[in-house]
DNA sequence: TTGCTCCTCACGTCACGTGAGGTGGC
DNA sequence: TTGCTCCTCACGTCACGTGAGGTGGC
C-alpha cells in the first residue's frame, strides 16, 4: 500500500504522464530517445517518470508549443538552465556574495559564454 | 581599438555582406523580417550592415547551421546572450563583487530565470 | 483475458532556405 | 547602360508530432 499523505503519486507511467502533461506517449518516448529527458526503466524495462520527469517535460513543452523552439534549442536551453540554476543560490546568500563564489559564478558565467555561442576570447 | 587602421570596410551592402558570410541575401532580409537583426537603412532605402550587424549574423549562422537551433531558439538565445554580456564585466571586476555589483547580478540572473522557463516562484 | 507496455515505419504539417520574377535607383 | 537593390510568391527539404501495426509481460 502507497502512503496515502500524498496527494499524488510519485511515479508515473507513461500513459499517465502523458495524460498528466497533454502530450502524447510517443513525443515522450522520442524525447527519450533525444536525451531530453531520462526516466528511470525499472519494473521490467517500462519507462518510470519521476516528479523531476514531469516538472523537465513541462518545461520542454512550454518552449515546443509555447515558443516554437525546435528540440536542438530546447536541449541548449535545458543546458544554459541547469548552469543558471547552480547560480542562483551563490548570488541569493544574504551575506552577499563571498569571494569565494565570486570565483565559481564567474567559472559559471563562462560556460554561459560557451552554451550562448560567444567565445571567451575577446579576438 | 576602434579606429586604428581598419583592413576591412566598416559598412556591406547585402550581397557583399552575405558573400563574407556565405548566406544567402535572401535569408539575411528574412532575418531581418524576423527581427533578428537591424541594419540601418541610410543611402536610400538599402540596408547596409554593420561590423555589429555581422557578428550577429555570424553568430546567429553558427546556431542554425552548427546547430541546428531554428529561427525561435535563436531569438531566445540571442536575449540570453544580451544578459550574459551585462553580467560578464560585473564578475570579471578584479577587485571582486562589490555590494551593490551582486544586487545588479542578483537582477540579471533572475532574468536568465525568466528566459530559460524558470518561474523566480519556487511552489 | 484485458489493458497496458515496448518497438518501428510512415504520413501530414510546418519552418526554413533558396530561387524566380519583376521593380527601381545609383 | 550595367549591376546592384527592393519586394513577393513558390517550391523542396527536413524536423517533428502522431498514428498504425505488431510484440510481449504484468
Amino acid at each position: 500500500m502507497r502512503d496515502m499523505a500524498s496527494k499524488t503519486p510519485e511515479l508515473w507511467l507513461i500513459s499517465t504522464a502523458a495524460d498528466l502533461l497533454e502530450m502524447h506517449p510517443q513525443t515522450l518516448r522520442k524525447y527519450e530517445r533525444r536525451g531530453l529527458v531520462r526516466p528511470p526503466r525499472t519494473l521490467g524495462s517500462m519507462r518510470v517518470y519521476t516528479r523531476d520527469d514531469i516538472e523537465r517535460l513541462r518545461l520542454i513543452k512550454a518552449f515546443v508549443d509555447g515558443a516554437g523552439i525546435n528540440l536542438a534549442g530546447v536541449e541548449r536551453l535545458l543546458s544554459i538552465a541547469e548552469v543558471v540554476q547552480r547560480i542562483r543560490p551563490l548570488v541569493t546568500d544574504p551575506r552577499g556574495a563571498a569571494r569565494a563564489d565570486v570565483r565559481r559564478i564567474r567559472g559559471e558565467i563562462d560556460e554561459l559564454f560557451r552554451l550562448v555561442g560567444l567565445e571567451d576570447t575577446e579576438d
